[in-house]
DNA sequence: ATAAAAAATTCAAGTCATTTGCAAAAATAT
DNA sequence: ATATTTTTGCAAATGACTTGAATTTTTTAT
């Protein structure tokens, strides 16, 4: 989905946000963004109010990676994955959906170790359906 | 395991918290234990240090739940399981580890409705194994 | 195109959960 | 008991993120 197809005003900040989280792998955080794209080409607000617009309208979508960053992707339905990421790097690798079966030997297989998953449901409960 | 056998001084905030999250189900935050043990008790502050002493002896596991608080709640590895929140009251069922054959259908023949789930794996990679 | 209207950006100040420094108090070791 | 170590309380600091309001940019209508 494109800005403008989200319904929303076309900026240069948004256009270097959508194409700096197009073009890299991994989720970033506001800050990671800002420094890429450049930290002269617009205020940090500016990212962090961007960010908030296009999760709003489905472009990119949030990652939590159990610190106090939230993380940003671009949200591909099509490409549905998880993440593994390093304890001690913070390098962020991909995992496919495959992992149902098996979660910790697939895992295993890449040469990870300590491997632990981090895994919350979210849903609206009998009581809340009004 | 106890205080005493995680090797650390046993005091009333202590005592406190850990009755606490031993008595009541589904992880809480920091404030909420606060609250909970009685703010009187002791300053808020302990309760911040007490849970990061505790988590990194063990005895508790911090839960993300994808808001910007981190929750906590016993470590207690016989009794493995994932949590269900629901997105509008904040309730909190606990999921078994069965839900690997068939997620969503567990969730919605528990009446839940848009359910989500939010997985990460956290491991070691190879790199920074030495 | 051009002007008016709407939306976004900037900058500064404000939140809010969490952390930290340091002196006082409590717990443990001797 | 007394010394030593650990923990607590309080207040101040931090750091990610948010927000208010004036200005600038983008869009819409002419």
């Amino acid at each position: 989905m494109s800005i403008k197809e989200a319904g929303l005003s076309v900026t240069k900040p948004r256009l270097n946000i959508l194409n700096f989280l197009n073009k890299n792998h991994g989720p970033f955080c506001a800050e990671e963004i800002h420094n890429n794209i450049g930290v002269d080409q617009c205020d940090l607000a500016t990212i962090y109010r961007c960010l908030s617009t296009f999760e709003l309208k489905g472009l990119i979508k949030k990652c939590y990676f159990g610190d106090d960053l939230v993380r940003y992707e671009i949200n591909d339905p099509e490409k549905h994955h998880h993440h593994l990421i390093c304890k001690n790097c913070k390098k962020v690798e991909n995992v496919g959906s495959c992992f149902l079966k098996g979660v910790d030997k697939l895992l295993s297989d890449k040469g990870y170790i300590k491997i632990e998953h981090n895994l919350e449901f979210f849903g609206i409960c009998p009581n809340c359906q009004h």
